[in-house]
DNA sequence: GCTGATATAGGTAAAATTACTCAGATTCAA
DNA sequence: TTGAATCTGAGTAATTTTACCTATATCAGC
């Protein structure tokens, strides 16, 4: 019989329930383990290791997050998709660093799950469509209005120097203007921007998408 | 007849005719217009203004999204969907905010061609999907390695200050240091990173993915 | 127990930045 | 054509960064 293996970790006995019933669904999938926590699926990999694992990561007592590190370099095999809420990039990014091979949010309904399944047994990477939605969203639709002071066109074209590195005495040799010009508009940059240094003012200028 | 209109604009008489050929297997669809430049164009769109245009960004002459943004306003009721190669996040930021309904890379078949028109004439946004997971890779696979050197664990810690525009002071006092460490640790940091200033440092730190 | 990498920190100076204020010139719109 | 905003730049000083060199303590791995 070639079924797939799958087992889930996940705090809420309601959801396990209601992702066990949805895999249920597909004649070709069988549950072999369904646990609340990380010392269950330490367990439980040791009796049978799926080919899937569903693995929420806000966990009693431990990071799911660490949780997926130690399951894919013990058990290279086990496709491990992570199974939550969080949809902020930085855990994103550490769950696929710490070997996930999917991430799917909770949302996710019955096709989706499918889908998921299908990717990872596939040896490929899955992220829910959502997500990618979002991300996209969130590098294209930066208006640099309204958080964003307005900015001159000289400002704006001294904050891309600055940020590319160049001193004031490089950048008003470049202008052809006097030290002091840039200093000023330096200074000004920092007042808009509400910063104290270079360093905070090179970092709000890329995340507001007024330089690079 | 409830035929779907389009127009299309692209300077190689080539994929004009690829892009046509693959329109007219699409029932539903008339092509009114298929031009070379922006002139043609506005002088077309005068006669008839299709309900989906197909618009290259590389023009001879002129700029597409410049162009786009002129079509957009002249005629809102036409959905812009830009047919280009250009994949960078800049351009299609510039796109969606010069009135861009859809963006498809040309490497598009025949089917994600039909899903953008049925899309955009629904009235919500199209992308390509090569494009999402482009983008979100970018976001999520930022692994430090490779072109960025290695940093030790103290070293990120203070990049990461240094970031968030903290002085060196700040920093010594946060991590109850000498200033002189810190100092130290900046110096080195530049050196790694080959830069000489913290803008720059700022810059690549961020552009690594080293600090966030 | 040695070695190499890391973390710590002082010495010394030059260079650059930051912090404001003031003011003439230019430009652009009402 | 009169403002308002922008661009330009000087005055003055304090603060910070940058540029090296040297040196000790710690710790991990061989």
């Amino acid at each position: 019989m070639n079924s797939i293996t799958i087992a889930l970790v996940d705090d809420h006995p309601a959801i396990l329930n209601g992702l066990q019933m949805i895999l249920q669904g597909f004649p070709d999938v069988s549950v072999t383990g369904a646990w609340q926590n990380g010392d269950q699926l330490l367990g439980g990999l040791q009796v049978q290791a799926p080919q899937v694992l569903f693995l929420d990561i806000q966990l009693p007592g431990q990071d799911g997050l660490a949780l997926c590190r130690r399951v894919s370099a013990d058990y290279p095999a086990v496709r491990v998709i992570i199974f939550t809420n969080v949809e902020d990039k930085h855990t994103i990014r550490t769950a696929f660093q710490n070997g996930a091979a999917g991430y799917l949010l909770k949302t996710a309904g019955s096709r989706e799950i499918r889908e998921a399944i299908d990717t990872v047994t596939a040896g490929e990477q899955y992220v829910h469509n959502e997500l990618k939605d979002q991300m996209f969203q969130q590098i294209i639709q930066r208006k640099p209005s309204r958080y964003a002071p307005s900015l001159t066109r000289r400002e704006k074209e001294i904050l891309g120097y600055i940020a590319q590195g160049l001193s004031n005495q490089e950048i008003a040799d470049k202008l052809s203007l006097s030290v002091r010009t840039i200093e000023n508009h330096r200074y000004n940059l920092m007042q808009k921007l509400d910063v104290k240094n270079t360093a905070a003012l090179v970092r709000k200028a890329m995340e507001l998408g007024l330089a690079s």
